[in-house]
DNA sequence: CCTTTACCCTATCGGATTAGTAGGTTTTAT
DNA sequence: ATAAAACCTACTAATCCGATAGGGTAAAGG
C-alpha cells in the first residue's frame, strides 16, 4: 500500500510543475487546493527539498520551486525518497537490500523468484515516468 | 511490502507442490523446513484453504494437499487471497475498489495515471506467474 | 470405544509504523 | 519592526502486524 505520505509527495510536486517556470507555492496554497494536513505536507516538502528535487525560499513571498525540469523528475527517484524500496521485499531491492533472516538461500527461495520480476515490471514503469508525464 | 502472511504462504504452497501428486503435508513439517512459527503458519493454510486452493484432511496421517494443477493457481489469486489487493492504492484496486475521501476527480489525479500503470504491469507478472513457475 | 493426531477457531498482546498535532525558531520582504 | 513564510523537534493517537495462548472439533488407528 502506498503511504499518504508519497501520495500527497507526488500531488504537491504535480501542483508545483504546473505553475509558469520557477514561480514559488507555497504550502497553504497546496494544503488547501489538494486537501492535505498543512503540517503533514511541511515535512513532505521538506523531505523532499533534503533530497534535492525542491528548492525552497524562507519568508515573505518565499515557497517551493523545482530545481530540475519536470522531464527530468524521475517516479523511482520520488518514491525511494518518500516511501522506500520499490521492492516488495527487502531481499530483492536494489537501493534498500537486506538479507532475509528466515530465508537459507536466496536463489531457491520461491517468493525471491517472483518478487524479482514484479520489481523488474514494477521499476521499468517508474523509471520512464517523469513528471511531466503527470501533470 | 509483502506481509509475511503472503510470504510464508507462497513457500507454504511451493513447498505442498513440490510433493509427489496427492502426498498430504502436515503443518509442522512445512513449519520446520521454512522456519515458519507453527501457529501462525496454521491461520495462513486455513485462509487457503478456505479460499479453495488447498484441500485438508484431518486425523492421524492427515495434512494439506493442492485441490488444483500447480499450473492452475495463479498468484493474482494467492495473493489477493492473503495479502488483498494488488493495487498500491484503492482507487486503482479491480478487486478492491475504494475512493479516495480526499480526491475529488479520480481523472484529473495524477497519483491515480501512475499507479493504474504500476497495477497493470504488476498484474501482467503475476497472471502469467502460476505455483508451477515457482517450484 | 478411546486415544491420538491434526485441523479449526477466538482472543489477546507487544512492537512498529503511520498520520497527524503542537509549539517554537529562523529567515526574508516590506 | 512586523508579518509571513519555511524550518525543526518532539509528541501522540490510532492502526496494523506477527506472534502467542488455549482450547474445541473431527477423523483415523487400535
Amino acid at each position: 500500500m502506498l503511504s499518504k505520505k508519497t501520495k500527497y509527495g507526488i500531488k504537491a510536486l504535480t501542483f508545483i510543475a504546473r505553475q509558469e517556470n520557477g514561480v514559488k507555492v507555497q504550502i497553504a496554497t497546496i494544503s488547501q487546493a489538494e486537501n492535505i494536513s498543512h503540517k503533514f505536507l511541511e515535512s513532505i516538502l521538506l523531505t523532499l527539498r533534503k533530497s534535492g528535487v525542491l528548492g525552497a525560499k524562507k519568508g515573505k513571498g518565499g515557497g517551493y520551486y523545482l530545481l530540475k525540469e519536470p522531464r527530468d523528475i524521475k517516479m523511482t527517484d520520488v518514491i525511494r525518497t518518500l516511501e522506500g524500496p520499490i521492492a516488495m521485499v527487502p531481499c530483492v531491492s536494489l537501493n534498500f537490500y537486506e538479507k532475509c533472516d528466515d530465508c537459507p538461500d536466496e536463489e531457491a527461495c520461491s517468493v525471491h523468484k517472483l518478487m524479482i520480476q514484479v520489481r523488474d515490471s514494477t521499476l521499468q514503469v517508474l523509471r520512464n515516468t517523469t513528471l511531466s508525464d503527470l501533470v
